[in-house]
DNA sequence: TGATTGTTCTTCGTATACACTTTGTCCGGA
DNA sequence: TCCGGACAAAGTGTATACGAAGAACAATCA
């Protein structure tokens, strides 16, 4: 919305404000702060070494993304998400990236295949060596550059914040699965550059599918601290 | 997301940021702050009658829902929508409105549906007695209440902050198309009410399809002032 | 004319204060 | 022992003030 605004001048300039949303969304990610986990002004204040005002509009921007639930005057916690919203965020999910891999298909240049296909080897190379942490890294962003490519600005700042939450739903588990997924991107890529938009978007949701099932296995276990 | 721990206790009190941000979307919407607008931080806070601090959490909400644009250091202008952005915006909400369909479609309750039933009694009636405003209220309610019955929290609040966007969009001109969309609203609640999912998808589609048609021949006229 | 400088406006962050709620603890009485 | 209320502690909600730094703009000077 608007990047063309954003880096005219005044920008480079990270406001704490911002450093202490990105700080808070990867500590809840990587479960650093535990669902159901109280979240005091004054704590996280401190955590990031900041004053309580920085730390507020961080918090309610992260109540907006759904990364924790704000109850009036009782403060923020880590939010929780169930089983049930799993399979809706799937659902959701899958209309947006089958969307966006359409899109891209119908809109990638060859640079943009050529991106893909450096990432796509990357991601290879890493599951040979076995380096799943890599893998997911990649794996999300390959993603997050189809987003991109789709060229619709609302697509890709609303499946982003989707992407995240489906990174802190399994951030461990679904690891092993990266190998796996890594073939039907392939297939979702070769549909990309074949430009056919129909073709992409049946890709993307055998993919999705596919990562939907394993999620829904992976979230028997549970994760939640309360 | 979580709507059974908000209204616990502690509820009721509506923060003042929450009043500041339901009152900027609306002004933002209804017009009375025109795209491109600057908004300084002491001028709002003076509109409202608060202190800055909750003007300023609600400007950051508002900055991730998309109605503003923030500048690091200059500050807050109203976000333009331009024509490029309205078609990506009726790209991503014909998806997501499908799904609600669909997902409406199979999850409806008789109640559901009188709801429904009424919902389009009144805008029969509304639009008889040319109360356009009305209609388009109801045209809101009736889209809402849909996204509601699908039952999917994550499609319901991306969704409803489309659907903002789509009335700041034409809160002008739309209206006449109104009575118009009202025969499709039937089909739509028809075809839910039949339980028939793919059905409901296809009404939803045709539904979207004529509406974003209307828009961008509206949208041709332009709105921002800069 | 064109570059530089200075002033002003505004945001950004901090600190502080205080009212009000919620929560937890303690104590006395049944 | 259990209950209930008083009391204190913790934490949010809001307001206000202040200093620092950036950006915009006008005035000045070459």
């Amino acid at each position: 919305m608007a990047e063309d605004l954003r880096d005219k001048l005044g920008a480079q300039h990270l406001p704490l404000r911002d450093q202490v949303l990105a700080a808070l969304r990867t500590a809840i990610i990587d479960g650093d702060y535990l669902p159901g986990e109280r979240l005091t002004e004054d704590r996280l204040a401190e955590d990031f070494g900041v004053s309580r005002n920085p730390v507020r509009e961080a918090l309610r921007v992260a109540e907006a993304e759904g990364f924790v639930v704000i109850l009036p005057r009782r403060g923020a916690v880590v939010a929780s998400p169930s089983s049930g919203t799993i399979a809706d965020m799937f659902a959701v999910r899958e209309r947006l990236e089958a969307l966006a891999a359409r899109l891209a298909a119908e809109r990638a240049t060859a640079a943009d295949v050529a991106s893909l296909r450096a990432l796509l080897d990357q991601g290879r190379e890493a599951t040979q060596r076995q380096d799943l942490a890599r893998v997911a890294e990649l794996n999300s962003t390959l993603h997050l550059r189809i987003l991109q490519i789709s060229g619709n600005p609302w697509l890709s700042s609303i499946a982003k914040s989707l992407y995240l939450h489906v990174q802190w739903i399994f951030r461990l588990g679904a690891a092993e699965r990266a190998p796996h997924s890594w073939a039907e991107h392939i297939q979702l890529v070769d549909a990309i550059e074949s430009g056919d938009g129909d073709r992409a978007e049946r890709a993307a949701l055998n993919h999705l599918d596919a990562a939907s099932a394993a999620a829904y296995e992976n979230a028997e276990g549970g994760y939640a601290a309360r």
